[in-house]
This record gives C-alpha cells, sequence and structure tokens, in this order.
DNA sequence: GGCACGCTTCGACGAACGTCAAGGGATGAT
DNA sequence: ATCATCCCTTGACGTTCGTCGAAGCGTGCC
C-alpha cells in the first residue's frame, strides 16, 4: 500500500470485470479498493445511509455533524473522501452546501464485487 | 475510529438492512465498515479474485505469495484478515493450507451496499 | 463596507495499517 | 529421530488514517 499511485481518476464509477470471473489486473484492484477505502469506516456509511435516506435535495453539513456528533471539519473530510470516490456530490445553495448520494458509482462497485452474476 | 470496539464478530455474513432504505445504526455502520475494511485494500481484492479464479479446492499461501511478489508472512496477514470478515476460509491438507472464497458473506455484503434493490 | 454564518483547509496528535525479517510451530518424509 | 517444508506469529519500521481546534475562504445580509 505504501506503493499506492493516488493518481488514479477515482471520481467516475468503477469500470472492471467482476471479482468473481477472473484474477483481477493490478491496476483494477486498486481501483476497487481505493473505492472501497473510501466507503470503509462507520462514519462514512453512516454517511452513506444518511444521504440516501434525505432524497433528492440534499443534506448540508450543518445538519450532519450534530446528528453524527462529530465536529464540522471531521465531517467535511469524510464527505470529502466520498466526493473523491464519486459516491456523493456537493453543490453549492447559498452559503450551504448540498450533499447527495451517487446511486450509480454504487451499483458500479457493487456489480464488481457481487459473485451472484454467477 | 480510535473508537472502534472490536468486539463484533464479524465472521457470519453482515445482516442488516439495506444502506439505501434507512439510516443504519451505529452498529450496523461499524459491522458494515469492519468487512468492507477487510477488503479495502489492493492485495486483498486480488486475493479474493484468485481465490475465485482458483474454484473448490482452493489455493495455498506458498502459491500465492509469489504470484503477489510479497512475502508470505505479509499474504499470511492478509489472509487472516479476510477470514476475521468471514471473507475466506482455510483448511489444511498436510502441510499446506488451502483457502477458498466465502461468497454467501460477499453477498451479504453486496447485498447491504446495492442501492438497486430499488 | 462590514459582519455573520457555513464550509473547507491546515497543523497536529494518537491510533491503526502494510510490510518484512526472524523465530516458532505443525506436518510429512527419510 | 531428524530434517525439510509450509505456515503462522511476533516485533519493528514507516506510512496512512481519524479527529479536532484554529485559521482561511465564500456567500448573503445589514
Amino acid at each position: 500500500m505504501p506503493k499506492a499511485l493516488p493518481l488514479l481518476d477515482t471520481t467516475e464509477p468503477v469500470c472492471c470485470a467482476p471479482l468473481a470471473v477472473g484474477v483481477l489486473a493490478d491496476e483494477d484492484a486498486l481501483a476497487v479498493a481505493l473505492r472501497l477505502k473510501a466507503l470503509a469506516d462507520p462514519v462514512r456509511v453512516q454517511l452513506m445511509s444518511m444521504l440516501f435516506a434525505a432524497g433528492e435535495h440534499g443534506v448540508c453539513t450543518c445538519e450532519l455533524a450534530p446528528a453524527l456528533r462529530l465536529s464540522e471539519a471531521t465531517v467535511s473530510h469524510h464527505l470529502r473522501q466520498l466526493r473523491e470516490a464519486g459516491l456523493v456530490e456537493g453543490t453549492r445553495k447559498g452559503t450551504n452546501v448540498f450533499y447527495r448520494p451517487q446511486p450509480d458509482a454504487l451499483c458500479a462497485l457493487v456489480r464488481v464485487l457481487d459473485p451472484t452474476c454467477c
């Protein structure tokens, strides 16, 4: 992992053959792992579920932080991870930034992992 | 994450409502995150794909290590992570330990993540 | 303009992670 | 019994991560 070249565009939905179909190339494995890492934190999993629950108009940081009992700086950090993995999108409305989940990115990830395409 | 209580049985397939259906409880989010973390590494993603590709009889550490160009100690460490997350099972045959993937655990994880049960 | 509010970035700290070399079991062969 | 082989564990190292306070930016309102 020290050898991780961070220069991969992770904002687009991952696109490679399912994990169970054949041995993944190094680069594909890295692409999958980077997205998984973005999601592999209890706070971020909960964030995703909150955003899905909130629906189309999105939720702002100032509402998420107290719900998670975390500082706004910390929540902002987590949202950045999710955004850089393409799992979330934020749009500014006035002074607020509203975050919405990106189901396509999550679907793409799920498709790579799912062994029951068998 | 510093507050992670490691005392959760992660060897069983995760079981909770899909992420997109409602806000996850702290404990459920942790359960999901722990499994994701087990998979959120390029080496482990590649390991899983190798095990799936190898099929029913499994693959031993001594065969995986050179294929990944890593020491056996490191591969053993990664296999342990996967085993503790229930994603992999190892059975001893003579001096070798053969590892096989556990599709049920992966399916359960995928089911929680998949937003297209919608 | 000036100010308040929301969000992000920066800097720092402790905890967790990935890696390997070295050593310690098991198991099977001689 | 001895030895070779495979595997796991331990200890150590450098890196990455999660968290927060403090400071910096954008936007809207007086």
